[in-house]
DNA sequence: TTGTAAGCGTTATCAA
DNA sequence: TTGATAACGCTTACAA
């Protein structure tokens, strides 16, 4: 029935007329416990709504299926212990293989668990000594390529409004855009650089700051779409017509980028392929699909909407 | 271990200290097999992505993990062969139960379904012969909240841009939309009526093709708040002062609504809570967690933002 | 209250 | 190529 034995034909076709006629379903529970293979791999990310790990989820459950492997999932809530039990959880539901888009629980602890047992594909971040089991996104050339595309237009006072420090994302993408200032012999204003939350207060309470700073600028960066939205609104309100008086670029081309307006010039995070590759990843390694190719880091690319202008 | 027999402190104690030592971790899954319940249950939804499907996993995957139960997602993407695959390869992974979110199965096929082993909640849909295993929303209270909303700020002529008829919600908003203009004596134009698709496009299709009907209305109300959204853009690009020539309402309150501008006037649609809603009909109702209160419907409300304004 | 043993429905090994 | 049988790691019923 399995396909692998050497059967005969003749064999082979009674087997399965005797499944038709009696209605035969394995079990799957059962060839769980007999060949130690739960068919499953779990998903833990930060949060199951939001407009990023939707698509992330999508491209997960979409290559799982195909191979017939089922999904289970849990929230991380981004917090440290949240996320060590989601995993425990996981764990103890006997997943062969875990995906997981955490941000609270340390480098350390991820690198011990990639030494045991279950099998780790890590989203979103990268660490070195695990680089292999990491599928990334280079977010420092993604900081770069925004802040060239507002260098470009002519633009040479231009303010950042960051992710949190601590977040590997946030200082990456801050590198990159310190690195495109210096190609464009910018250069870089630490008055002008806000610490945001990721969020779209972090973004409207970012260009308050700026505004206040008394420095003056014509663009702004934001690390995320949802800053940028939340600056836009606050430009809105303060009659700040953005591109014109401001030019304004995101991060992560959500899904809202689209709808706001102007619609927002963004950098594109492939966050859906990187959850198919993540699940191809374990297709390869664990279930064996050694004909799969797996890319670990992934590049960001310029979306050009209409939030910018030339100065 | 297992807290169901009746066992001596003593020996309680001399099991527990014998599992730290040896570490010992139960295994689901012979316990899956022994028990003859997986602990699992299935989640069919049409998009793993967007804005709505998010809140219901999110909502449910909380109430479940409270439990110990985990959940196995599938998606369905509204096609009637995919939606059945989902379901066959949800119960062949043996989930206890099996939450669903499906549009393109017929009622009698879910009707069937209903009588076989495993147990099955509907979102989002309400069949008469099974109606405690579906969780709703009251669609037709709620189109009638909407025009009811614009009616009260006294616009008489309103435009209606629906979803597609063959949804049920679609047409139970549509069914209450008409109630709302019979109270207040506005007499319903069917040229005034354009059916949407439920995505952004259809509100601007829509718009344009109210716009070239000829016929005059000062508000349109949408079917929900992406086709508002579409609308939106479709006017802001004509020149159409929103809400100032124009007023707007959408439906849903998916979190896009407060990020455009004008923040969106719409109808919330508690879906995160029917999630958990559903999830909680199945402990009580396959766990035996007796002690749960279950709602079947769920009414909508208003809530009031910028899109709208009096005439 | 504690101990024992027969399943649960497969996979995998080995002999025929 | 086929058939028989011992795991897999639990739950549960029953005996002690």
């Amino acid at each position: 029935m399995n396909k692998n034995a050497k059967v005969s034909e003749k064999t082979l076709k009674k087997v399965q007329d005797a499944m038709d006629q009696l209605g035969y379903r394995p079990n799957a529970i059962a060839q769980s416990l007999a060949s130690n293979r739960s068919n499953s791999v779990g998903i833990l990310v930060s949060e199951l709504h939001g407009p990023f790990y939707g698509s992330m989820l999508s491209g997960i459950e979409a290559e799982l299926r195909g191979s017939q492997k089922h999904a289970i999932i849990a929230a991380g809530h981004s917090e440290e212990e949240t996320e060590k039990e989601g995993i425990e959880f996981l764990i103890s539901r006997r997943c062969d293989a875990l995906i997981l888009h955490v941000e609270a629980v340390s480098d350390e602890y991820l690198v011990d668990l990639v030494k045991n047992e279950v099998p780790i594909v890590l989203i979103n971040r990268f660490i070195p000594a695990i680089a292999d089991n990491c599928i990334s996104l280079n977010n420092e050339l993604g900081g770069y390529l925004a802040a060239k595309a507002i260098l470009e237009q002519g633009h040479k006072e231009v303010a950042y409004i960051s992710g949190p420090n601590w977040k590997m994302d946030a200082s990456d993408r801050l590198k990159g855009h310190k690195k495109a200032l210096q190609e464009f012999n910018v250069t870089y204003n630490p008055k002008l650089t806000y610490e945001g939350d990721y969020q779209e207060v972090g973004g409207s309470d970012g260009l308050e700051y700026l505004l206040n700073s008394k420095q003056p600028f014509t663009a702004v960066i934001c690390a995320n779409d949802e800053m940028a939205s939340g600056a836009m609104t606050f430009a809105r309100e303060h009659r700040i017509s953005i591109p014109k008086e401001l030019s304004i670029i995101g991060f992560d081309n959500i899904i809202l980028a689209q709808y706001i307006y102007p619609k927002l010039t963004t950098i594109d995070y492939p966050i859906k392929q990187m959850g198919q590759m993540a699940a191809r990843w374990i297709l390869k390694n664990t279930f064996k699909q050694t004909d799969l190719e797996v890319k670990n880091v992934f590049e960001p690319k310029l979306i050009t909407r209409d939030s910018i202008l030339a100065h």
